[in-house]
RNA sequence: GGUCCCAUCGUCUAGUGGUUAGGACGCUGGCCUCUCACGCCGGAAACCGGGGUUCAAACCCCCGUGGGACUACCA
């Protein structure tokens, strides 16, 4: 029997959750969903320096939106520096690390150095042999080896071989005392159990360094998986220029989550050609096989286009909920079934959720203001008498649905002998102050009776003034 | 500079030796129509270049070119 299927999302708290971690995050829970395996959430926070209770907050905020739930964890991996450190004194006793007292001016210069000479920028090993003891300010580096070579065998990228000369002596325990990054991950990856490590692929180098840990360490090697990255338009890596790249942003600016999901889960990766995907079908489908080994650019357009498709989709239930917290200010929320009239009016019409609130407006508004071109071009003499007697007929509709309301409006243009669109602009003029907004008989059901008799008669109010 | 990765429409991608190179976003023509959306029908749009291998290459190999990542006592 092969070990449980075990993977990890390893954030490190300095900052919210980026679009890019939240597409690896997805590949990893999908990928033990999938598997019937278990999905670990570890923050990567031993840069005390950067690290913050905010940010981690923010990261479990949004994983949790996206629906990204977790089996085990949060694990914070400044807890168990006590465990990296053990580690380290278990290297360091069998040979396999040594004390480094180069600070980080000489190596910077050294660095430096060798650039300009066109020399590799590696750690020279002045300190490899001299068999130094801890002092004040001292590193721990991994003693490497330089010959032979190591080779990452890679789910997504397949094999790729490193040649150990190329491998620094990589620090493993910094001058304040903590692990870094690279031993870290080991470590806790190993003790944790993660058979799979997904992640982005701007780890492949460090890849073959960390596998010659776990095998000084004894540890058993586990798969990796490296995801490509998510690129700006610019092809370079997504960063705030090209738009909001924080997935809590785009909860704030009207997105429905499993747009999101959706919209992340084909970047690098495809079902054929399908394209709506549910979250069942995606634990269903999703495969390593399937991703692709280049990069992705974001494209917004796409994204905002699935969040419509969603938007569609959706209970009116559903995004009712959703809307309380976004309707306009001072608009009544309390009318239940008027607001499920205005969800279903809009839901065709918004491709986001701040859309559909800006959208709203009018039908909340107490007095309606009309967009000047609009009143202008179409509350004129010409129609008043009309929409006076619609007015006045709208009490005495029987059936007020949106059928009743077409055979009325139907009726009351032959009897005029007019058409339908002398009128229709007009009306929707009285009822919303726009030219632009749902169907005419959909918005009057909406509105109901009162409102509509009293718009329209405020309409008409309004042309005589102008006149 | 070094190491590593990548390469099909503008973008996301299907494709694993023989296809009219398919789908989606966006763009665009039309239909529907009370406006706007939605929806439906149609269109333009791609195999980075050069060498091989093969009867046959988008698919396999090599070399270029282009892009990206890493090169910290960050993760």
């Amino acid at each position: 029997m092969t070990a449980k299927i075990r993977t990890r999302f390893a954030p490190s708290p300095t900052g919210y959750l980026h679009i890019g971690g939240a597409r690896t995050a997805l590949f990893s829970w999908l990928f033990a969903r999938h598997n019937g395996g278990e999905f670990v959430l570890r923050i990567e926070d031993t840069d005390q320096q950067r690290s913050t209770d905010e940010s981690t907050k923010a990261i479990l905020d949004a994983m949790s939106w996206m629906g990204l739930n977790w089996d085990e964890g949060p694990h914070f991996q400044a807890q168990r520096v006590d465990l990296h450190r053990q580690m380290v004194q278990k290297l360091l006793e069998e040979g396999k690390a040594y004390i480094c007292t180069c600070t980080p001016e000489e190596l910077e210069i050294k660095r430096k150095e060798a650039l300009a000479t066109g020399k590799k920028p590696k750690y020279d090993g002045a300190c490899r042999e001299k068999g130094l003891k801890k002092s004040p300010g001292s590193v721990v580096r991994f003693r490497g080896t330089d010959t032979g070579v190591t080779v990452v065998e890679d789910l997504i990228k397949g094999n790729i071989v490193f040649n150990n000369e190329e491998l620094d002596d990589l620090i493993i325990e910094r001058g304040d005392g903590y692990p870094t990054y690279n031993f870290a991950v080991v470590i806790d990856d190993a003790m944790m159990n993660i058979s799979h490590v997904i992640r982005g692929d701007d780890h492949v180098n460090n890849t073959p360094r960390q596998i010659l840990m776990y095998q000084a360490l004894g540890f058993e090697v586990p798969k990796f998986a490296h995801v490509p990255m998510i690129l700006g338009s610019d092809k370079t890596r997504l960063s705030k220029r090209h738009g909001a790249t924080s997935v809590m942003a785009y909860k704030e600016m009207g997105y429905l989550p499993e747009a999101l999901v959706n919209y992340l889960v084909r970047l690098s990766w495809s079902h054929g050609d399908q394209e709506i995907f549910s979250q069942k079908e995606l634990i269903e489908f999703f495969s390593l096989d399937a991703v692709g080994k280049s990069p992705a650019v974001f494209n917004p357009d796409k994204l905002l286009w699935l969040n419509a498709h969603y938007i569609k989709e959706a209970s009116p239930a559903r995004l009712a909920e959703e809307m309380k917290p976004l309707w306009p200010a001072g608009a009544d929320g309390s009318d239940e079934s008027f607001i499920r009239k205005i969800i279903v009016d809009l839901q065709p019409r918004a491709k986001t959720l701040v859309e559909l609130a800006q959208a709203s407006e009018f039908y909340f508004a107490v007095e309606i203001s009309y967009e000047a071109e609009a009143a202008q071009k179409f509350l004129t003499p010409e129609v008043a008498a009309h929409l006076k007697s619609i007015a006045a007929a709208i009490p005495g509709i029987e059936d007020y649905s949106k059928a009743g309301l077409e055979a009325f409006l139907k009726n009351f243009i032959e009897a005029n002998g007019i058409k339908f669109k002398t009128i229709a602009q007009p009306l929707r003029v009285a009822l919303t102050g726009k030219t632009v907004s749902p169907g005419i008989d959909e918005v009057m059901v909406t509105l109901g009776k009162d409102r509509v008799a009293q718009r329209i008669n405020a309409a008409v109010d309004y042309i005589a003034k102008q006149h």
